[in-house]
DNA sequence: GCGACAG
DNA sequence: ATCTTGTCGC
């Protein structure tokens, strides 16, 4: 698909007040933003984080509960956890998910009292037709090396590699956007978010991925902790109880 | 001509 | 992503 296509898709879905063309230069702005370099040894890394976002209804209101783990590769186990409630009004738009996203992972990642050296989105990062999937916005705006991990592929073509895995192409600029790597039949997504190059990318998403799960284990267990805090969720018969959840999450909002 | 669509 | 009934395996 051209990218023309994308914006013809968000404008069905954009909401009232928002200009598409002033959020695309945002996106191309933020995407100047990002840099494909190592600042940190992906081989030697222990620290990762991984993020991820559920969903509960009530009534009219969506609330997303965010999730952020601290995954550390020497021990084998979680080392930290965070949560957030936050009311969220911004629908799902293709290309647009980190204006539905962002900021409740922002304030899960905030929560975290142990700084990860490297963090895993669910979903993609340069594989964008503006090149500012929700991982590399949120790498920019954290100034963190990001990694997009995806399930399903947004934007651009397979190119088979000798190593057996493919390459994401963007057809319009010729460009390598990031690599579809094999596992078990299907396929895991991988682009780089921000501060590192797409091969170290791909080489720490191989090492955290298992073969019970299509993701890597820290999104896997912000995954799992999602699941269980919105079971939590759904307990909750009073209303003030889950409304004191969103009260918490806004307040630590204010930075 | 229609549909294409991360989470 | 969420919703939802039914089936399978621990």
């Amino acid at each position: 698909m051209r990218k023309s296509t994308y914006d013809k898709i968000a404008l069905r879905y954009l909401p009232r007040g928002y200009d598409l063309a002033k959020l695309r230069r945002v996106q191309i702005l933020l995407a100047s933003r990002v840099k494909e370099i190592d600042i940190v040894d992906v081989d030697k890394v222990d620290l990762v984080c991984g993020l991820d976002l559920a969903y509960v209804r009530r009534g009219s209101i969506e609330i997303g509960i965010a999730c952020a783990v601290v995954y550390s590769i020497s021990r084998g186990e979680l080392v930290d956890k965070s949560c957030v409630y936050t009311e969220v009004k911004f629908p799902y738009i293709p290309t647009l998910l980190s204006l539905r996203e962002l900021r409740p992972m922002v304030m899960a990642y905030k929560r975290l009292s142990i700084e990860p050296e490297i963090v895993l989105v669910d979903g993609h990062g340069r594989a964008h037709p503006y090149r500012l999937g929700i991982a590399s916005h949120l790498g920019v705006v954290l100034r963190k090396p990001t990694i997009g991990v995806a399930k399903s592929l947004l934007y651009g073509k397979l190119v088979p590699r000798p190593d057996g895995d493919l390459d994401i192409l963007d057809e319009e600029t010729s460009e390598i956007i990031g690599r579809a790597v094999r596992h078990d039949s299907k396929h895991v997504y991988v682009s780089v978010g921000n501060l590192v190059t797409l091969d170290s990318a791909v080489r720490l998403v191989k090492r955290l991925l298992l073969t019970c799960s299509q993701m890597p284990v820290p999104i896997l267990y912000a995954h799992r902790l999602c699941n269980s805090e919105k079971r939590r969720a759904a307990k909750m018969r009073g209303v003030e109880r889950i409304d004191k959840l969103l009260r918490d999450g806004d307040s630590e909002e204010r930075r």
